[in-house]
DNA sequence: CAGTGTTCAGGAT
DNA sequence: ATCCTGAACACTG
């Protein structure tokens, strides 16, 4: 199978990725990928219809190393929710500041959640711009209230 | 080795 | 609320 291209957009942002399969090497913000479309798994999380992206891969999380152990744990943060930098820093035994350098060279951000990951006191960052973490988690923040009728706490 | 990062807690103002 | 400091540490060049 051929590695692939494509460009695709989050609200005003575009959005770029390189694929070969379900493995997806890398995603980025901005539109140097073409003008072919990206998978429609991605373009659907992208709009709010899926929540699910576990069917694809990132090479990153199967190296070895402290980096692909926080790679993995961030994987595993539901939708919707969020961890701080400390939390994860502390199941992957390592510090907070160690995560924001892993996630800082995330190859494929959406796809390894690291708009999930916020400092305690602040947001945290985002390149390349943090408003789109923030747009990121008010997507999935909307669409799960959307989806869970039932689950509303007062 | 030096520099860099999406941190954190504590203290001063 | 904002600014500064020291600690902790993997990864890159």
């Amino acid at each position: 199978m051929a590695m692939r291209e494509g460009s695709g957009r989050f609200g005003l942002w575009p959005v770029s990725v390189a694929w070969d399969g379900v493995c997806i090497h890398r995603v980025w913000f901005g539109r140097s990928g073409g003008r072919d479309p990206i998978p429609q798994e991605i373009t659907e999380f992208l709009a709010g219809r899926r929540t699910d992206l576990s069917l694809f891969s990132s090479p990153a999380e199967e190296a070895d190393g402290v980096s692909a152990r926080i790679y993995r744990i961030v994987r595993e943060i539901p939708y919707g929710e969020t961890r701080t930098y400390g939390e994860i820093g502390a199941s992957a035994g390592t510090h907070a500041r160690v995560v924001g350098g892993a996630l800082a060279r995330n190859p494929t951000p959406i796809i390894i959640p690291c708009h999930r990951v916020v400092g305690k006191r602040e947001i945290g960052g985002f390149t390349p711009d943090t408003a789109i973490k923030k747009e990121l988690l008010d997507l999935e923040a909307r669409t799960r209230r959307k989806g869970s009728l039932n689950s509303r706490k007062s």
